[in-house]
RNA sequence: ACGCUUGUAGCCCAAUUGGCAGAGGCGUCCGACUUAGAAUCGGAAUGUUGUGAGUUCGAGUCUCACCAAGCGUACCA
């Protein structure tokens, strides 16, 4: 009987959801083990062959911790909220509501084709009310907590609020963005609106003015990669920075934690690189530097303290909030000009910009070490969000100071004498001080620690850890997204709503353009947004990373009306032991969930304080485009088109490079790809405007209906991102199709490493396939009658499965699963030259063989009459016995190199070894006439000889 | 510009603590079966491990420099 894909696959999945088979309970006695896929944006394209790989690989690790007899959570979900289906919406105006439940209905069917292992009744999606009732539940509470810098944990604002009352804040030492001091009489003496607003300074969730994207004659707020050029993408309006009121979470009150955690988990270090660099911790001072003749201060952040001597001037960022108040008249216009200049670019934009441009806002700062005057600027390199968005510039020992000093003719002091130190870099921070007071002579470091000091004593400065990491803005003006659980009285003083309020539910709308001003279209409906007891609703919604932050506790008591999971569930589960996903995620989702995680664990909510003991980063499946060229200068009426060796010939020509539908290109991928005849017809079909071009190749050239035997118009191929606008996705179904769901899946496996990035390609395909048909045929007599023989294994038998056993087994272990497919090709090969038949071995090798091909090893199993499912079977054991040989045959080397072979008993022993060694003819042959100084013998591997 | 990752046969890739460079697959070639092809089976070939140095008895593996590709970050004071 021939292996058939298709007469079993769909009938186990129906069967294992018939029966339940993935179901998960919280009540066992087993060992936990919990393995999570990053969920999907259920996008409208559905699946491509890429999406799966990670998946493939987590499904493979969950069902082999369930056969060694774990407790397996392995959920899968949906992360439904977010622009696209709302971009959807305004064109086709379909609810963005609607569109979703129809791409996850979309993604269900998809993900199970794929005979994944997920307990599917667990699921969870972001925009579901009874799921992002608990998001903004979490919201309210950050809201309502500080981040105490004692203790270091969050606390309740209250007890904040209780302190300020009591002592004031002069000796709070707490995450803020509140700049005064104040005492307790001062506190007690202020208004309820000021209380309320120095408290929000403090909230681990709180309102600042931040600026946006906006585009006035779209009238809405545009994300980053929205804007091109300083226009918006779609229609090419002026995009400006616009300032406003928008929520933020002080991520940055974890800085810390989340940086030095990182020790604590097993990731892998290039991803625990970019964590870190993105927290981007600093070591320095903040120094104050009095304004000539003013009260004000201008607080900086530097890491060189120790240059301040060659401070001659001041930048401060163009949004500084003194700008405005320092100008000078004279000054006003030049400012004003400036600023407009800055406001009309995007954050984009302006990080792009090489040119050095700033302007001079007329008032002069006091530097406190030299008593001189030095004028302060304005200037776009300083960034308003870093360190306190002002600098005191060192144009000797900083590039970026010394390019705009030089450009604005600023004085230039040099502190640093780097003579001693050939080669140094400025970021090298080394040299020896001058110039420089009393730091002369000093050698860099020592000079830090002494001007720290310095500055300490003279009240002006202190020692100072900076971040690079910012608090993000966490307000969309948007529709599809979670709404605030927020409401502004009278005053304009938030509230939280209480848990018993929530889900505070999206209301329906089919109106998803932006309000006026740049607000939310929820601002729009009134009814929803004016409460009849006076008090407002906020009209921002949530970022999509809002709902990802926390779903990993979800699945673990998923329909929990009364807490967004029991203590009960989350003590069972705990933490993720594995988590597999990509790498795109690497900062802003794991940074989040990270945070949200250790808020939670400071309330004593998770026992953990990392959600993710180990992450597998998963490579990207990429998908070769292909092009072809097209001239430029050919009339609009006679396109001219031609293969991409002519294109390579015709140096001076003018082409745009034109990418296909790799449907129509034969020998896709490969460098001799090509349209043929055919192909041109389907791309002419497909581009009915170029039903008049030619197509020309070194040969010869091919008009649309032209009677013509052979054409073949070469295509340049590259490699690249698979996606919809270079229309090379590759489709999973009609692999699956042809081949079958396991040998798609074992496929995607052997393609090469889990981590690494690979294009994709059929060419192995048949490979896998070849595989399944010889496991299924161990199975089979000649005449393909089922023949199973209750015969004892040989020794040979059994040292073939016990290699696989150890093979796979330490393969998965380390997430090498394309070596464990081979190993399993070995394993087949090598019993079928034994033509082994043995029920005891063939059983074992169908449990191995079941994380990776659940469906034919179902099929065998219930054909070797074994009762329950494969994959409820005891994983099996090792025994090392098996593999033991009676003699290893050791190469001899003579001074490394490799002269001969020896055979030794496999018990011989190092000493044994080497005595004998001696002896071989080969050694005496190498060494004669010459002295034998060394023996090196490694057990079981290798003996080497030295001589000399 | 910096950081991380990768570079092994025509191609995809193995080689886990430094120990005989090759497990597996694709392709190629030869043979068997066959009228023929497909499918299947048996067999074979292919190397300066990106380049150059260093450490070592021994380097694909460790160190340094360089080259190439991929990813990430990017005026971070």
């Amino acid at each position: 009987m021939d292996y058939t894909p298709s007469n079993i696959e769909q009938k186990w999945r129906d069967h294992w959801k018939a029966e339940g088979t993935y179901k998960v309970s919280n009540d066992s006695d087993k060992p936990k083990y919990y393995v999570l896929d990053m969920f999907p944006y259920p996008s409208g394209a559905g699946l491509h062959v890429g999406h799966p790989l990670g998946y493939i690989a987590s499904d493979i690790y969950a069902r082999y911790k369930r056969l060694q007899g774990f407790n397996v959570l392995h959920p899968m979900g949906f992360d439904a909220f977010g622009l696209p289906a709302e971009e959807y919406a305004l064109q086709t105006g379909i609810h963005p509501a609607t569109s979703t439940h129809e791409n996850m209905e979309r993604y269900r069917e998809q993900l199970s084709a794929l005979g994944f292992s997920f307990d599917w009744d667990r699921e969870v999606y972001t925009c579901d009310p009874n799921y992002y009732k608990w998001t903004q539940w979490i919201f309210a509470e950050l809201f309502e907590h500080y981040y105490d810098q004692t203790t270091k944990k969050a606390l309740p604002i209250t007890d904040l609020a209780a302190r300020f009352a009591a002592e004031g804040n002069l000796k709070v030492k707490a995450a803020n963005s509140y700049k005064g001091k104040f005492t307790a009489d001062a506190w007690n003496a202020m208004d309820k609106v000021t209380q309320a607003d120095t408290l929000m300074e403090y909230r681990l969730a709180y309102r600042k003015i931040g600026y946006v994207n906006w585009c006035e004659e779209l009238g809405t707020v545009l994300a980053n990669d929205q804007v091109k050029d300083g226009v918006s993408e779609r229609g090419g309006y002026p995009v400006v920075q616009k300032a406003m009121k928008q929520w933020y979470l002080r991520i940055t009150a974890y800085a810390d934690r989340l940086l030095y955690d990182l020790d604590e988990i097993d990731w892998s270090d290039s991803l625990k690189t970019i964590q870190s660099n993105w927290i981007g911790r600093s070591e320095g001072a903040s120094l104050f530097f009095e304004v000539d003749g003013t009260d004000e201060k201008i607080e900086v952040f530097t890491t060189r303290p120790d240059t301040i001597f060659g401070a001659t001037y001041m930048v401060l960022a163009p949004e500084h909030d003194l700008v405005a108040k320092l100008t000078t008249d004279e000054q006003q216009q030049a400012v004003a000009d400036y600023i407009a200049y800055v406001k009309a670019k995007s954050e984009v934009e302006r990080q792009q910009e090489k040119e050095v441009t700033g302007a001079f806002i007329g008032a002069y700062a006091i530097n406190p070490f030299t008593n001189t005057r030095i004028p302060i600027w304005i200037g776009e390199y300083v960034l308003k969000d870093y360190g306190t968005g002002a600098i005191m510039a060192v144009p000797s020992d900083d590039d970026r100071d010394n390019a705009f000093a030089t450009k604005f003719g600023l004085e230039i002091i040099d502190v640093v004498d780097k003579s001693k130190y050939p080669g140094a870099t400025l970021s090298d921070k080394v040299g020896i001080i001058k110039n420089s007071g009393f730091l002369d002579g000093m050698e860099v470091p020592d000079a830090i620690t002494a001007a720290c000091k310095k500055a300490e004593e003279m009240g002006i400065g202190e020692m100072h850890i900076n971040y690079k990491l910012r608090d993000a803005n966490f307000g969309r003006q948007r529709y599809w997204g979670e709404p605030f659980p927020v409401m502004y009285d009278a005053d304009g003083l938030a509230h939280v709503l209480k848990v018993a309020d929530l889900p505070l539910e999206l209301p329906k709308t089919d109106d998803f353009k932006p309000a006026k001003g740049g607000r939310s279209p929820l601002a729009r409906m009134e009814d929803w947004t004016n409460l009849p007891n006076g008090m407002t609703r906020e009209t921002d919604v949530m970022p999509a990373v809002a709902g990802s932050s926390w779903y990993f506790l979800r699945y673990m008591d998923p329909n929990n009306s009364e807490a967004f999971a029991s203590q009960k569930a989350i003590n069972y589960w705990q933490d993720v032991d594995l988590y597999v996903g990509g790498s795109e995620h690497a900062v802003a989702h794991l940074m989040y969930a990270r945070f949200w995680h250790k808020f939670l664990h400071d309330k004593g909510l998770v026992p953990t304080n990392e959600p993710f003991k180990k992450l597998v980063n998963q490579g990207m499946i990429q998908g070769v485009i292909e092009f072809i060229f097209l001239d430029k200068n050919s009339p609009k009426t006679a396109r001219r088109f031609v293969s991409a060796d002519v294109a390579e010939q015709e140096t001076d020509g003018d082409f745009a490079k034109i990418p296909v539908h790799v449907d129509f290109v034969s020998n896709y991928g490969s460098p001799k790809s090509f349209l043929s005849k055919e192909g041109i017809e389907k791309f002419i079909d497909w581009r009915p405007d170029y039903k008049t071009a030619t197509f020309e190749t070194i040969e010869g050239t091919y008009q649309h209906g032209q009677a013509i035997d052979k054409f073949e118009l070469l295509t340049l191929s590259e490699v690249g991102k698979m996606s919809k606008s270079k229309f090379n996705v590759i489709n999973p179904d009609a692999v699956i199709d042809r081949y079958g769901t396991d040998c798609f899946r074992m496929y995607e496996m052997f393609l090469g490493p889990i981590e690494q990035s690979k294009p994709w390609d059929t060419k192995g395909i048949d490979g896998v396939s070849k595989f399944l048909k010889k496991y299924w045929s161990l199975f089979f007599d000649k005449n393909g009658e089922w023949s199973v023989s209750d015969e004892a294994p040989t020794k040979d038998e059994l040292k073939i499965l016990h290699t696989a056993i150890k093979k796979v087994s330490d393969d998965i272990e380390r997430f090498s699963f394309n070596t464990c497919v081979s190993g399993f090709m070995v394993c087949t090969n090598d019993l079928r030259k034994w033509r082994c038949n043995k029920r005891v071995i063939l059983k074992e090798l169908t449990i191995l063989l079941a994380p990776f091909a659940p469906h034919v090893t179902e099929e065998i199993w219930k054909r070797l009459g074994e009762s329950g499912s494969v994959h409820h079977a005891t994983y099996p054991t090792f025994d090392e016995s098996h593999l033991k040989e009676d003699s290893i045959e050791y190469p001899i080397s003579i001074n490394g190199k490799k002269r001969g072979v020896a055979e030794f008993s496999s018990d011989a022993s190092r000493d044994d070894i080497m005595a004998a060694a001696a002896d071989l003819e080969i050694v005496k042959k190498w060494s004669e006439g010459k002295q034998i100084r060394k023996i090196i013998v490694v057990p079981g591997r290798m003996v080497n000889v030295v001589v000399g």
